[in-house]
RNA sequence: GGCCCGGUGGUCAAGCGGUUAAGACUCCGCCCUUUCACGGCGGCAACACGGGUUCGAGUCCCGUCCGGGUCACCA
């Protein structure tokens, strides 16, 4: 059977170039792990910052593995983060189509080409007697080896089942660069001749990568660091077919602890989970791009991007080659930068879900409240075990109404709110400003500081010792018949 | 175990032969103040270790130790 050398010619006349050109190649395992998302992010700035094209391919060859629904976790969550592609299954482009398992015959002509030029060879072994086991690959180990062309074909043709191996070198050492660590070179002997099509004729990942990726025009290949021991091995396969190598950028790994890497096994978060923990996609965003990324230059100081921001300012220079430890309180520290950064219209909207998860009464102002909240939260969260009490009176004790720094204690927090209540009941208006200055006044008129008499009617109002606002907000917020209902409650304790 | 990669405060990190070794998070103090938070100011805290090279080393070289990755017909 010859080779249709037509084939290849027409699928290399397809490929773009020019441009910078970069892949997120995730497999559909159904989950967004916070190291995925990075190097998607990762990938994405590099196609951006080049004013390049950003491709999304799904890797599915693993039959084994296929999840219902994985793709859309992984559409969803692009979209969410705003990183947009260019290609891709679902919008299309020139090197279509973008999911792997749609490709099949592809691989296996290209195989055939690179067993032509003696690349690669068929291997007739079971699993167990290629004896892969030490760090020791001789080639001489594997009989199929030395198989003529011309015998392997024939047995080929008589339908037994086979794999193709890659033919390494014997001999020699095989340099390749990557963008982060530089140049790395590793001794031929220790590569083994690795599996390219399997048994049942899908490719293994590391061949559908290569093929897919020249086909595709990628010019740079990010992935985990934990492809940089194959990395050689790719190297000789574009060397095999003469294709020109793209530019490698190994991202270390993003780790729970120093020992282990996030995984969905030890319950690190997905980047849903963390949405669901109340955390803002900017803020994700801005925090993971900052692990294992840092800015250089005039900006090295700053800590807060838009994803436009980092997309200028991104650099394979300020890239780490060390892991990460995933913390999940600077992240937090994150979001509550992004929740202050919201206009206050934008962070009512956001927050008045969770006011209405414990204040469900609608005549207490959701608006109101939010604006109490926007620099006391670090999450959206944090909110309704905050404001409960607007809801309903905690039960509290006198101990309360004792503060050493308010100089407060149970008979003056009595006289405090004998006086405040009448003050309060005959008030001509119930906003803010008439509330304060009522107090401010009455304060100075009993001659005691402000805080010593604030303190008795926010405890008496709220009934926690601490709270979102001070006294003046809280009885705005609450209104006048429930605030002096509150007071009264109070003064009865006493 | 072989091969590859890494190692600056608890964490993320600047640093590219000469710095009092930045900055951020956390923690602790103080100020502001109507509790708490926000904001402001200050503080604790690091070059894994040992040899070289050099007038001079966190920065270069070698070794040791520690950590990670990889050695699948998984990706």
């Amino acid at each position: 059977m010859a080779l249709d050398m037509k084939y290849f010619e027409e699928m290399e006349a397809k490929i773009p170039k020019g441009k910078v050109r970069t892949r997120f190649a995730p497999s559909p395992t159904g989950y967004m792990h916070v190291g995925n998302l990075r190097t998607a992010l990762y990938t994405w700035l590099i196609a951006r910052n080049a004013g390049g094209t950003f491709i999304l391919r799904i890797e599915d060859t693993d039959q084994g593995r296929l999840i219902e629904g994985a793709t859309e976790v992984i559409y969803r969550t692009l979209a969410e983060c705003h990183l947009d592609h260019d290609e891709g299954p679902d919008v299309g482009g020139p090197v279509a189509p973008y999911i792997q398992s749609q490709r099949r015959d592809t691989y296996g002509k290209y195989a055939r080409l690179l067993v032509e030029k003696g690349h690669a060879y068929y291997c007739f072994c079971e699993k167990a007697d290629s004896g892969e086991d030490s760090g020791d690959f001789s080639r001489r180990l594997d009989p199929c080896w030395f198989l003529s062309p011309e015998e392997a074909q024939a047995r080929v043709d008589s339908g037994e089942p086979y794999v193709i191996r890659q033919r390494i070198p014997e001999e020699g050492t095989t340099t390749f660069r990557d963008a982060i660590f530089g140049d790395i070179t590793v001794e031929n002997k220790t590569l083994d001749d690795q599996v390219l099509i399997k048994r049942d004729g899908l490719p293994t990942y590391n061949f559908a990568n290569v093929i897919d990726d020249h086909l595709m025009g990628i010019t740079h290949v990010v992935r985990g660091s934990e492809y940089l021991a194959s990395a050689p091995k790719y190297n000789l396969l574009y060397e095999g077919f003469g294709w020109e190598v793209p530019t490698y950028v190994h991202c270390s790994p993003v780790m729970r602890d120093a020992q282990n890497k996030m995984s969905k096994r030890h319950g690190d978060p997905s980047y849903e989970d963390l949405k669901e923990q109340g955390f803002l996609t900017d803020a994700i965003l801005n925090y993971v791009a900052l692990l294992g990324w840092s800015p250089r230059g005039d900006i090295a100081e700053q800590e807060v991007f838009s994803l436009e921001e980092l997309a200028k300012a991104f650099d394979l220079e300020g890239m780490s080659k060390s892991p990460a430890i995933f913390d999940i309180e600077k992240l937090t520290h994150f979001n509550a930068l992004y929740l202050r950064a919201m206009s206050p219209e934008d962070f009512s909207k956001a927050a008045e879900p969770y006011i209405r998860q414990t204040v469900k009464d609608e005549s207490l102002p959701a608006a109101e409240i939010a604006a109490l909240l926007q620099a006391r939260c670090e999450k959206l969260t944090d909110i309704p075990e905050k404001v409960s009490f607007f809801q309903s009176l905690p039960e509290y004790g006198v101990d309360l109404f004792t503060n050493k720094k308010s100089k407060t204690n149970p008979e003056v927090s009595k006289a405090m709110l004998e006086a405040a209540i009448p003050m309060l009941e005959g008030l001509p208006d119930w906003t803010q400003d008439a509330i304060h200055d009522g107090l401010v006044a009455l304060a100075e008129q009993l001659e005691v500081k402000n805080a010593t008499l604030m303190w008795p009617v926010r405890i008496a109002a709220a009934g926690q010792a601490v709270t979102p606002g001070g006294a003046v907000e809280i009885c705005r917020i609450l209104g006048r018949k429930e605030t002096l209902r509150r007071l009264k409650l109070g003064l009865d304790k006493l």
